[in-house]
DNA sequence: CGTTGTTGATAGGGATTGGCTATCATCTGG
DNA sequence: CCAGATGATAGCCAATCCCTATCAACAACG
């Protein structure tokens, strides 16, 4: 079995298309098509459903998928090990983050790249759900998510920060003399959120869940910015996590103002995998997520 | 990088001798030796200390081991998860077993192979601490250890049995009217045990201390076959765990005693590591234990 | 209905490399 | 000084890895 063939198989479960992969291994889609051929005959298994074009993974495929992404991360390890201790980590430092957590990524980049010269860091948003499955995955070097809500197979954590909860609004609508709002009043507006499926919205509707409100906002979005766009047509209010806030402060349209009663303040902090021998881009992360720490600035 | 060549590097590291690690690939020595260049090139690095024979492997070449076995340890599960859907597991199962816990391991063999007829199972007899660097290295795919000592880095486990103590003598040495002893006079007679660096010595040691006492044994020994041995020149007795006894139970020239108060007892049990994708032997290693802690019937 | 673009498989050739046998250089022990 | 052990080197062969060029099947569209 070749350890290329199996870049060549999880390429093309990415990319669900012989040529797309073969580009992204930097080959030719002959080469790959061949290289998938003798995985599968090493296997004696058909890891392919093809009719003429890519239809997906067979039940094998699907089965050894996970385990191909194992010896993958594995060997990257392997690489990154050797590469590490005479010389500086080298490479990409693949940074999963949710939106809420996006404002950290900053001054986080700024602790990792100054402890490691040599490290180009990417950043991914996702949804919490997503980060996990890409850690277990190995897509992501580490994630920024929340610390408290995850089901947690298997990780170590560094907590970064404690997320509060501003409400946002345009300035001139009502709100310039206030010095607070409640959860109660809130409810009641022409409120934009994120969608359901991300984790800032499940702790904004457990939060009103818990003062007995439901709320059923009037417009959803994906990301912050569509939120603040939409706040600054001035048809809507939102709530922003204060690191997010903290960000856009200079904006003059934009009035920010605390809630009379924050909840419990959630966790959020850099989590990387807990695997045996632990990957130099994870101790990396864990240092540059500790020093920060220590330093206490954060956002 | 060629996944042969990592399996040239750990048998290196493992055989410490270049022919006898060829010889256990089952390749000639100068194809192992000019595999070992080729791994050292594409890394870089100089992996293997060497002076007209094999010395050791330098820094680098110990920090990529673990790694190396990982990525060999994936591609196994690969290759198990592939071969795992149509038909039966097949291959060797490695099981490393405490010695307390190898009169265990015939129960435990029988379910497992009932269930997968293409099994073999390879029983190896280690200390728990071996049991748990094994594990992490994939050196072997099971364990049958105590439970509740470990740090349990990352394992599932299913108890298989509670371990008791019995007093073992020699018939004819002043024991045969006894229904049972007290801990504070065994401390007082010729013990032989297990040495200190073995978990039962240290479980046993534990209860003496807890009892207030301490023993100094005139004979130590690294397995029960010894012991039992020991005991039966009727110069000494010892202390057996209760399945151990049970095995050899036939011996007429042996006498087995309870002990008046019994600690609590030890739960011993398998373990797998627990790893995103689960191997198949681990499952078929759980699913045994688990038939075989339904029936109730272990040892 | 024919044309065109897309998608993946096939054919053939060249370069690389992994493996073998045979041999050598060096060290160790007697 | 000789014999054995140990690992590296040389030279050769076969496998295979990757490329370019091409083909076959299908979809979209006028």
């Amino acid at each position: 079995m070749q350890l290329q063939h199996l870049r060549y198989f999880t390429a093309l479960a990415r990319e669900r298309h012989f040529a797309r992969a073969a580009s992204a291994c930097g080959v030719s889609q002959p080469t790959l098509s061949a290289g998938l051929s003798a995985l599968e005959h090493d296997l004696g298994k058909r890891l392919i459903e093809r009719d003429r074009r890519f239809i997906g993974l067979t039940e094998e495929g699907a089965a050894i998928l996970p385990w191909a992404e194992q010896v993958l991360g594995a060997v990257r390890g392997l690489t990154h090990a050797s590469a590490a201790l005479s010389v500086e980590l080298q490479g990409e430092f693949r940074l999963a983050a949710i939106p809420a957590a996006l404002p950290l990524v900053g001054a986080f980049g700024e602790a990792l790249l100054a402890q490691n010269r040599g490290l180009a860091m990417s950043v991914h948003s996702q949804t919490s759900r997503e980060i996990e499955r890409g850690l277990a995955a190995n897509t992501f070097d580490a994630g920024i998510t929340y610390l408290d809500h995850e089901p947690a197979g298997n990780v170590l954590s560094v907590p970064l920060h404690e997320e509060q909860y501003l409400f946002v609004a345009r300035r001139g609508t009502g709100f310039d003399g206030r010095t607070c709002v409640d959860w109660a009043e809130v409810a009641e507006m022409r409120l934009c959120l994120l969608h359901q499926g991300m984790q800032f919205r499940r702790i904004l509707d457990r939060q009103f869940a818990d003062c007995g409100l439901s709320v059923m906002p009037p417009a959803i979005a994906d990301s912050y910015v569509s939120l603040l766009s939409l706040v600054r047509s001035g048809e809507f209010v939102t709530i922003f996590p204060a690191a997010y806030a903290d960000l856009v402060s200079g904006l003059d349209w934009c009035l920010f103002l605390p809630f009379d009663a924050e909840p419990a303040p959630r966790r959020i902090g850099l989590v990387v995998v807990d695997r045996d021998p632990m990957g130099p881009m994870a101790r990396a992360g864990l240092l540059a997520a500790q020093a920060l720490q220590r330093v206490g600035k954060v956002g």
